[in-house]
DNA sequence: ATGATTGTATTATTATCATAGTACAATAAA
DNA sequence: TTTATTGTACTATGATAATAATACAATCAT
């Protein structure tokens, strides 16, 4: 799994952001188990007390489910998954057209930029 | 000006961001006299202090400069700032489709959701 | 010259975040 | 039964952010 952790926002925001990709990507399958608090802690490098708090945060939000002392485990509730997965590519795509109406683009230009990019596989740092 | 501030990042993070797109966009254009601190963080709700460390912030970045108690005026090189405004276009791009891609969509996938939104006129709670 | 406005600096206080370290209860495994 | 693993709780510490409250220096307008 990939942790790659910025320095501008909580961690655990984007742990929960993090391990939420994994859900609704399939990654995490519905009824997986999750690795151990102290195991998923020590792979991303936090403090066992902030993968805590996100492992806290999904449960709240019933993406996850705790079994006391057999561990952790991923929802079996496949439609809310799906309907998580859609909810955030729904806010993602609102949020970037906002901005980059702030930035000055019409929707046109911002299209014409995006098939720029078609083809062109991949430029601008995306993998830096 | 529009100052909306949310309570999951830096706030003086945010006011750069905002400053920086009225910039861009023309909103405050080269040369143009930028507003007193005390009278632009009364604007925002913010404390002096937060705004004065984000004008700091865009001064080093040279967005900004200062005639000592003249007040602060927005640089005067356009060509500056068109190269701001494109290198954060960029940069969005690139974010919000490794961001589709972690949520398991094809870069197929995410130019149909964008063609449906065309004609559809901004629904998901773009405008809240 | 005077007063107001400007940017800037300083100190203090509070809240949040992340970490470290420790501890306990429940239960699966031996 | 014993041991190890699990989630969970608790206290403490340091760093960063945001606020409040002043204060000072430069200069523009009067």
């Amino acid at each position: 799994m990939q942790w790659q952790l910025r320095g501008d926002r909580p961690i655990y925001q984007q742990l929960v952001e993090i391990l939420t990709e994994q859900i609704v990507s399939g990654q995490l399958a519905a009824g997986d188990k999750v690795p151990a608090v102290r195991e998923l802690a020590a792979q991303a490098g936090v403090n066992p007390n902030t993968m805590q708090r996100a492992l806290a945060d999904m449960e709240r939000e019933g993406l996850m489910y705790t079994n006391r002392t057999s561990g952790r485990y991923v929802t079996e509730d496949k439609e809310m998954i799906q309907k998580i997965r859609e909810q955030i590519a729904s806010d993602r795509i609102a949020e970037f057209l906002a901005g980059m109406s702030q930035l000055g683009f019409s929707e046109q230009e911002v299209y014409s930029l995006l098939e720029k990019r078609q083809g062109e596989g991949n430029k601008n740092g995306t993998e830096k």
